[in-house]
DNA sequence: TACTTCTTGTGAACCATTTCACATGGCTTC
DNA sequence: GAAGCCATGTGAAATGGTTCACAAGAAGTA
């Protein structure tokens, strides 16, 4: 009925939604459930079932009346809605603890996010291979991405010379970023501009305990 | 005209951005700032000067008509709202690729989450020595948790394990979890839980340039 | 075929969050 | 001390997101 031509104002946390159930679909799809109701599916991830449903239901209707969602014919509806039935070659600039850790981070891989290209400006680093990586000097990143071919890149540099990589990497043509660095970074209206704040999440528990909120979602 | 004591249900959102506030009055304060509008702090964060009063005025009224915030005293205010004006004794659970990088993450420390205890069940790993730290065996979880007076716990662990180190977090009295897994953890009504999916944002970030999704906010 | 059960898909109702718009009050200048 | 300016704080309006409730379709049973 909503096909998915049909363009509509997508809200962020139905996107965030869709990646959580993409991830039980996984699971479930390991368990060999061969069907999943909107109920259990809710049930998994603390949420209403017409939640789900309405969820869903802006992209199309996958489902069959009485029975519930085909587990694999949903996960890959999803997959393709994301985006993530495919590959995406993905650089990750700045080889430092953060860095380190997201280039051997199996979710990435999983989801296909090919991490094919490593930069930092630490000599030392330079050279060095990272999970079969070897480490390029960040003078070149320009030419390189370019003829990698990489469409997304993931900064997990100092704030202090995020925005000058950022400049770089968008004149290099990417155009989705995803920013480890705890600073706000200015990009063209055109280039897809993600962060990732560990500290943000602290700070709530944090305020929770304080103000013994009550917990009802986790995101 | 609203303290804080009168108690109203804080949105998610908000607290959020009480977090990008604080870090954005940390950096003003740097630049010496004596005060910083609505407006300024606003353009800052790409929200509108009217969000920026609105989830100030949940807690109280801080600013003054005509000149704006105080620097200093409104990042006092926030660090006291938020929780983030005492130290959190933390342990992390898991010292892997994740769990090593986050030993050594500034944003923590500087926030007042003081990561003092370490756990691993690799033999290799335990007796090891991070950033000043010595990995414990996570045989002694809840002993040591318990001596440590550890309110808020980590987990890096893989999701496979993840489960059953929850239940004994819990069982030492931790209230407060910051989850690193990729899996749904259950826990008691009274304990904090958070997911940090660092796929998500990248999922997000796929979405968005599959299907021309103009950009609108960075969380 | 008729009946029961189950669960989807979706307008409509409800609730939450954001934005608007303006009264209010502090500060500065004359 | 009056006038002008500026930016807060906040009800009210507008927008956006979630939940309700039910019609309708599919499968199984007799």
């Amino acid at each position: 009925m909503s096909p998915a031509s049909v363009k509509k104002r997508i809200s962020e946390s139905t996107i965030h939604r869709l990646s959580l159930y993409y991830r039980t679909l996984s699971l479930l799809e390991k368990e060999n459930y061969e069907t999943v109701s909107s109920k259990e599916l809710a049930k998994r991830e603390k949420l209403t079932p017409a939640q789900v449903r309405k969820d869903l239901s802006f992209f199309g209707s996958f489902g069959t009346r009485g029975l519930g969602y085909n587990v694999n014919e949903l996960k890959k509806k999803i997959e393709t809605i994301l985006g993530i039935n495919r590959e995406w070659r993905v650089a990750l600039i700045g080889v430092g603890n953060i860095g380190s850790a997201l280039v051997s981070y199996k979710e990435f891989a999983k989801q296909g996010f090919d991490i094919v290209k490593l930069f930092d400006n630490d000599q030392r680093k330079i050279g060095s291979n990272h999970k079969g990586i070897i480490v390029s000097d960040i003078k070149n990143l320009e030419k390189e991405i370019q003829e990698a071919n990489i469409s997304m890149v993931i900064l997990a540099v100092p704030a202090t010379v995020a925005q000058y990589i950022v400049d770089d990497v968008v004149k290099a043509g990417v155009t989705a970023i995803l920013n480890f660095a705890p600073i706000n970074l200015r990009v063209p209206p055109y280039v897809h501009l993600r962060n990732e704040n560990m500290a943000m999440e602290l700070e709530y528990l944090s305020f929770a305990m304080v103000n013994n909120h009550s917990p009802k979602k986790t995101k």
